[in-house]
DNA sequence: CGCTTGACACCGT
DNA sequence: AACGGTGCCAAGC
């Protein structure tokens, strides 16, 4: 558990349910572009479900790892019901319900 | 230290 | 559109 893990947790806890974010959006607020870093974090995320990672997908609207996993359905089946509709492994209307931190 | 490894991103074929 | 190579940064060994 480092700075940095924290830093990641405490962003992800600021997505509003329903909505998304990318692992890239969650590096630029940490002013950087580690958003490999980012994904290594929440690939140890110990604060599920407080801290909903299954909110974080890759910049081109595909769903992207869970679990510690590349591919994951529990993911999808997670952002289902918080009404997302996703369909071969990529976010619906997923520009639209993109959640942008504030800087 | 230096090298490798990722729940990634971007660019050129 | 699909692939492969390269860049990015923190962690682990």
């Amino acid at each position: 558990m480092t700075k940095f893990d924290i830093a990641v947790y405490e962003l992800i806890k600021l997505i509003p349910s329903g909505m998304v974010t990318t692992y890239q959006e969650v590096a630029l607020r940490l002013g950087n572009r580690a958003y490999r870093a980012v994904g290594t974090s929440l690939s140890k995320n110990p604060y599920a479900p407080k801290v909903p990672c299954h909110r974080v997908v890759k910049s081109d609207g595909r769903v992207g790892g869970y679990g510690g996993l590349k591919e994951s359905e529990k993911k999808i089946e997670m952002l289902r019901n918080e009404g997302r509709e996703i369909e071969d492994g990529r976010i619906k209307d997923f520009e639209r319900r993109l959640y942008k931190f504030g800087n």
